[in-house]
DNA sequence: TATTTTTCAGCACGGTCGTTCCTCTATTAT
DNA sequence: ATAATAGAGGAACGACCGTGCTGAAAAATA
């Protein structure tokens, strides 16, 4: 990797933890100079535009958590044991790798009603996301463990509206039992998902 | 009301429209000042500072939620008549008097991980909210509607994550089966809360 | 090793930020 | 009606904002 790259990345990283902190408007190109060490010009250089620079670090929080939420998450079985798996990589990585939780929520939450560029491109990434939750309960239902009629849309509002309400209760109202509600929540969402003869046919 | 009261107001109300959009923090004196057609400084004397304004702003909102999302939700009968209507003046509410939508949900994901005073002050709040909501089931428990064994706790975090999910899609996806997508899930909350008895003597 | 390209610091710019102080006018209370 | 008070504007402050320009050091290429 060539030391422009190398740079970059030490940025992005150092800008998406702080972001997922005090907000990506917040973020400054000083303060995030001072951060990573290095003189505002020079960090400057490296994005030619704040709003550029922004749109590389909500690029990048996708491609992180493509990389620590999905891919993971694929390499289990087909259906419900690969949705469970999303819900456990997402909370380790929102816990792990950054101070003020999941970037992603923060950054939807944030450009949720100011236009521009990062918005449009946030929007993009958001739906490719929800996309996902969707197959991932298609693949469910294909597999028999889903009921055939399930709205895989609505399973996917649900599913992300209880990562928004466990975000919420885990950050701001600092609740220790946040992802045990969370993962209580989602397991009812799946068992009223399930298929009727799976239901019968599964343990438990 | 005397004269100081009344300008108050305003700024309050235009602040309020203003953050629902762009965010508490990018709300800055001077442009709050220019919407409102007064001079910085005679804007500043109000609050005397930025987070004595932001803290005002907060507690107007939430005047304002209890005003007309709550007290008018409670005059409908007691259980799942009122739980429902607190989802419609919440909706009414939010859509018809901010442009960006629910204010309070918006300074909730701008604050969870900001510390300070403002902070503080909107955890308190938030945290009445969780617990009228809970109140709010418990009584359905208690006039037989819901299962005496409900989670009241467990409702108010499922119920809650549904209004996040909501804005998220209303506002940052423009989803324009936002509001119905958002009313199903809550009618299967409820559904799935239901004591068995009056599942059984209850229409549909 | 020599040359070209990339990377980064230094400095300066016009603007806006929150905030203070001082003045004057409009409102309120006596 | 008069005195006391509250409300609002004007100018200025130091700090920080995003952004360009210039030149030197470092890295990549030959």
């Amino acid at each position: 990797m060539s030391k422009g790259k190398e740079t970059r990345e030490t940025i992005l990283r150092a800008a998406l933890d702080f972001a997922s902190k005090l907000g990506f408007e917040s973020l400054s190109i000083g303060e995030l100079a001072k951060r990573v060490g290095m003189s505002k010009s020079g960090l400057f250089g490296h994005f030619n535009s704040k709003e550029k620079l922004q749109m590389m670090v909500i690029d990048y929080a996708a491609d992180n958590f493509t990389e620590h939420v999905f891919i993971p998450a694929i390499s289990k079985e087909r259906g419900i044991p690969r949705i469970l798996a999303i819900v456990e990589t997402w909370h380790r990585w929102s816990s792990r790798y950054f101070t003020g939780g999941c970037p992603l929520v923060a950054a939807a939450f944030e450009y949720d009603d100011r236009p521009g560029a990062v918005r449009d491109h946030l929007t993009e990434h958001q739906k490719t996301m929800l996309n996902s939750f969707e197959k991932a309960a298609q693949i469910a239902v294909d597999e028999g463990q889903f009921d055939k009629d399930l709205d895989c849309n609505a399973f996917a509002f649900e599913f992300l509206s209880l990562m928004l309400g466990y975000h919420l209760y885990s950050r701001l109202l600092q609740d220790d039992d946040a992802k045990f509600r969370h993962l209580e929540a989602v397991d009812s969402l799946i068992e009223r998902s399930k298929a009727k003869d799976y239901k019968e046919t599964s343990h438990q």
